[in-house]
DNA sequence: GTTAATTTGTTCGTATGTATC
DNA sequence: TGATACATACGAACAAATTAA
C-alpha cells in the first residue's frame, strides 16, 4: 500500500505531499469545512513517516489552507469573509459585494418586556414591550452568524412579517420610514457558543465565536435596535479601519 | 451541617444565598478570577437543595458577576476592561485612564527575516531583517494580552533595549523621532490560545482569546509595526465607536 | 458519568544527504 | 579533506484533547 507517488528528484518529500494535498483541495476532493484524512491515513496513502505528513500539513496550516484541531482532525479552512465594522455596513451588501449570496432566516420571534440591559441600550423604560428577533445570516447557504435583535414594539409594529418577507432589517426599517440608520457602538468579545448557537452555525461547540453587542440609531440619533451577534470565527473576520 | 443561615422572612432562599455570595465577592472572600465553591459545597454550606443553589448562581451569572464553565466550575468574573479601537488608542493610556497600573513586559525578542506575510504588512521585501518583540500587557499585575510585534530592524536599531526600559512602544518610537503614529487597520478574530499564550495570560486553555492583527503607520503613512495580539476574552472587550 | 478508542501534539533518538567553512 | 551545521526522514513513546461506546 501507498506506493502511488513518483518521488520527483530535487523536491523534498514533504513538499511533494503538500503540493498533492493542495491540488486535492483546489480540485474540490476536499471541500471547505471538510475533514481531511487523518495523519495515519495519509501515512498509508503516501507510504511515509508520520513526521513527514505532519511537516506537509504544517505548511498548509501556515498557508492558512487547513486548520488542525487536536483530538478532532484537520479541516479545510473555509474562505474567511472580511466584515468591515463601519457606521453604515450592511450584511447583505458586504456578502453580495464578495459575490456570495446573502440570506437571513428568521428562526423565532417573541414579544417581551425589556430587561434592564435592553432598556438601557434602547433608551426606553425597563418593562417596555420589545420584539426579539432571532435569526441566522448565511452566505451561499453557509451560516456566518446568528443574531438576536431587540426593537421597541411601539415603533415597529408588525416588523416580524416584513422582516420574514424582505429577509433584511435594512429593508424592514424602510417600511417604517427609516431610510438611513447607523451603527453607534460595537463591543467585541470572544466566547464559546451555546449548543443552540453552535448547531445553528453548524460548527463544533469548542470552536469560539466572535460576539458583538451593538446599537443602531436612526438619523436623529434615537436607538432603533440593540443586537447581540455571534460570528463563526472560522468564517468571519471583523475589520476596523 | 449547614445550619448557619438565619432565613429571613419575606425573601426567597435563593435570593438570600445570592445576596450572601455577592457579599462574599464584594468583601474579597472570592477574588476576581477565583474559583467559586462547587455546587455541592454550597449545598452543604447553606443546607439547601442543589436547585436552590443553582438558582442563586444563575442570578449571579445574569448579573455578570460570576461565570460558569461546564466541567470546571464557577469563577468570579474579572472586571472587563473596555478597550477602544481607534487610530490613536494607546494601551497605557487606556489602562491608566481606568485607574489601573499598566505594565508591558518583554518576554523575548529575536531578529529574523521577514516572511511573506510580515513583509506584506510592513511593506518591505521578504527576507528583510525584522525584530520580533513578544510581550505581555498587564493591568494591576493581571495579564490582559500577549502581543507579537514585528518592526523593521533598519529603522529601529536597538529598540529592544529602549523598549525594555520604557516598557512602551509609544515611548520607544519617540527615541526614533516618531512622536505620532496611528493604527491603520485592525482585523479581529477569535481563537483558542496556544498553551504558551494561555499560560502567559494565566487563563484556561479552553477559554477563547480575541485575536487582532494590526498595522501601525507613522505620520507619513509608512508602516512601522505589524502586530498580532491575543486579548483575554474574560478581561478585555474591544469597542468600536 | 466513566472508560476506552481515536486523533493530534511533543519529545526523545537515529540516520542521511547537502551546504559551508 | 575534514569538521560542522542544517534540513530531511524515519522510529518509538508518551501527553493531551476529543469522541464514542
Amino acid at each position: 500500500m501507498g506506493i502511488s507517488m513518483d518521488w520527483e528528484a530535487g523536491l523534498s518529500i514533504w513538499k511533494q505531499i503538500e503540493k498533492q494535498l493542495l491540488a486535492d483541495i483546489a480540485s474540490g476532493v476536499f471541500a471547505p469545512g471538510d475533514k481531511m484524512p487523518t495523519e495515519m491515513e495519509l501515512v498509508r496513502r503516501f507510504g511515509v513517516n508520520r513526521h513527514t505528513v505532519r511537516r506537509a500539513m504544517s505548511a498548509l496550516v501556515d498557508a492558512n489552507v487547513v486548520r488542525v484541531e487536536q483530538g478532532r482532525g484537520a479541516f479545510v479552512q473555509e474562505q474567511i469573509l472580511d466584515y468591515p465594522l463601519g457606521a453604515k455596513t450592511r450584511f447583505s451588501q458586504i456578502v453580495s459585494g464578495r459575490h456570495r449570496l446573502p440570506d437571513k432566516r428568521l428562526i423565532s420571534s417573541e414579544v417581551l418586556k425589556a430587561s434592564a440591559t435592553i432598556a438601557q441600550f434602547l433608551d426606553v423604560k425597563p418593562g417596555t414591550r420589545v420584539v426579539e428577533l432571532f435569526s441566522v445570516s448565511e452566505a451561499d447557504g453557509i451560516p456566518l452568524a446568528v443574531a438576536t435583535s431587540y426593537l421597541p414594539v411601539a415603533r415597529f409594529e408588525g416588523i416580524v412579517e416584513i422582516f420574514t418577507q424582505t429577509k433584511s432589517l435594512t429593508e424592514a426599517f424602510k417600511h417604517f420610514g427609516i431610510d438611513d440608520y447607523s451603527r453607534k457602538t460595537t463591543r467585541i468579545s470572544a466566547q464559546l457558543p451555546s449548543s443552540r448557537v453552535a448547531s445553528l452555525l453548524k460548527q463544533a461547540k469548542n470552536r469560539p465565536v466572535i460576539s458583538t453587542e451593538s446599537v443602531d440609531v436612526d438619523s436623529a440619533g434615537v436607538p432603533i435596535e440593540y443586537g447581540i451577534t455571534a460570528f463563526s470565527s472560522d468564517r468571519v473576520q471583523l475589520i476596523v479601519e
